[in-house]
DNA sequence: TATCCAGATTGGATCGTTCAAGATGGCGAG
DNA sequence: CTCGCCATCTTGAACGATCCAATCTGGATA
């Protein structure tokens, strides 16, 4: 077995002190170049790599950041953060950081994590997946100054801290005039009951392309909870109040429902989902794409902002969607 | 801002040495009682956690687990991944691990990333999902001593390493016998091409069902990648060849495409295909669902049996899968 | 030749914890 | 009374990196 590689064995074996094969490390550019060649050699042969538990002693950094790792809700929209995951991992991995795991069954306990991830691991980011209005736990870390990013707006104030959201309103707008196009004057809505900043920026998104249109929005909209059985409940309702000739839907699991209620409907209903989960591409549901490896990426880069000295606030990211064109719209 | 709580902030507040309060946290039998006492009330009140970081420095033990997170492959298969993730975080949790993400793009990147890994965070262990004939990544981690267990089987010896496995032949087998009990006769298989374990092992708990009920399965199945366009054109293959009256499948997405191709048959072909994603309970699929949080839970229950100082080889899990009945069988 | 300066290098201290070894005190046996 | 033993607790050193302050080097300048 192989003796340890240190800093002091590179040291030794490049003939210089310990300083200067830790300053070639983190300041290049004050030690010669000769000598920085030597000590480059020196690490490349013996396979140094840097003990990050000792780094992190003397730095108090860990180059670790949190996300969580939700148990998948209805199924179909968990995809959604596990393609983030892998954003996530991907682009931290490019900037030198790791991403590191937890879960929380609800606030209470996930603020205790925080403490402990803290505490234990020293962390230097989290990265939080949604928010609420209200929202306890951008709070919790706000007034203890810890960085984080939030993927998806803060609801309550735009500028309370770094974000990255994808513009819902636009995708659901770019359905709906997509429909508008296409010929259809009754595109109705399946979405969420009021007072979710996500569903309620879908809805408008859909109204003012309807209105843009001069299409009068009112009654071609449904309100409830996420799941395939609500969308059907509704879609059947809305085919029998309003005969709608096509739905802009504010999930795939609603426009799952949607495609269930109207089949053997003739003429045939077009139909819209929003997320472009796997169960959208395997059935053929057309959707609004989140770009989830960008979004990602971003979040990233804001934290590496905050982290790497860059004390002025970052801006806050809005990013587009695509429309994913299937056969059902 | 408070000062920072260490363990001589813990031991000057109870009044001992640290090496005492290193003790009952450690090794609390070694402690007086009422001096354990002391010291473990002075952690509470001062919120003390021990530092991870410098902890490491000293015994070499990260308590930090690895695992991979995988582009989403077809998408439908991805949530499998997901869902394994989310257990593998909650007991490792539980048993004092973190669970850190990484991604690779091939084996060879994927064994430069343990040595990094290895290198520069020393982790404890790391857990493999999926494993195929020969795999090079278990190899290098057998050979340096490297702790890990993977969840699924290794193909070429099964006493090689530690590994859970969710029994796949039970899983078809199981689906296969509640088709013939159901009165079918002609029960198809939809699989992957020989040569790969899973699909293999797939096929076999099919066609022994079979035969154990005096069916003769030869001609009542076919191979192909996996994929729903692939399962729909294999399956109109099967039903003018040899019109099965049901069909089990290695996997949901080629059950999905047996479902596109049966659709307006009569009288109708029952489906059964596997893993039980998101995808099967949206669209109503039966299909055979694994246990994913237990096989995660073993997974962390046999990595800390190794890294608690157990040296005996643990014994190797493998889990029954259970029939999730929808309308398609 | 002596002085000075900037740049490069050196040794020592430090982060918070655990390990190894030493100190203390009480108690029973000889 | 002394010794040894055990249980308990304390002290000093070490893990591997970075930070700090001090020293060294070589060349330009007086």
């Amino acid at each position: 077995m192989a003796e340890k590689v240190t800093i002091a064995t590179v040291a030794r074996h490049a003939r210089v002190s310990r300083q200067t094969v830790s300053n070639v490390l983190n300041a290049p550019h004050i030690v010669r170049q000769e000598t920085r060649e030597r000590v480059e050699d020196a690490i490349k042969a013996l396979g140094y790599r840097a003990n990050q538990a000792a780094r992190q002693m003397r730095t108090g950094r860990s180059r670790l950041i949190a996300a969580r790792i939700e148990p998948t809700r209805d199924g179909i929209n968990g995809s959604v953060l596990d393609r983030f995951l892998h954003g996530l991992t991907e682009t931290a991995d490019a900037a030198g950081y790791r991403v590191l795991l937890y879960t929380a069954t609800d606030d209470e306990r996930e603020i205790a994590t925080y403490g402990d991830l803290l505490g234990t691991y020293e962390l230097d980011a989290f990265v939080l997946v949604g928010t609420k209005y209200g929202d306890p736990r951008t709070e919790w870390l706000a007034d203890r100054d810890v960085p984080f990013v939030t993927f998806g707006r803060p609801w309550d104030a735009l500028d309370a801290h770094p974000w990255v959201d994808v513009d819902g309103a636009a995708g659901t707008a770019q359905a709906t005039r997509h429909l508008l196009e296409a010929g259809h004057r009754r595109v109705a809505f399946i979405g969420w009951p009021v007072g979710s900043g996500v569903g309620d920026d879908r809805r408008a998104g859909w109204r003012d392309a309807l209105l843009a249109a001069d299409v009068d929005p009112s009654g071609l909209h449904r309100e409830t909870e996420d799941g395939i059985g609500e969308g059907e409940r509704l879609m059947r309702d809305l085919l029998v109040a309003v005969a709608p000739s096509a739905v802009v839907c504010a999930s795939d699991s609603l426009a799952l429902g949607a495609l269930q209620a109207i089949r053997g409907v003739d003429p045939p209903v077009s139909v819209i989902g929003f997320d472009d989960t796997p169960v959208a591409a395997a059935v053929g549901l057309s959707s609004v794409s989140q770009p989830l490896g960008e979004a990602a990426a971003r979040c990233v880069d804001l934290l590496t902002g905050v982290l790497d000295g860059n004390h002025e606030t970052p801006t806050p990211v809005l990013l587009q969607p695509s429309l994913a064109l299937r056969h059902t719209a």
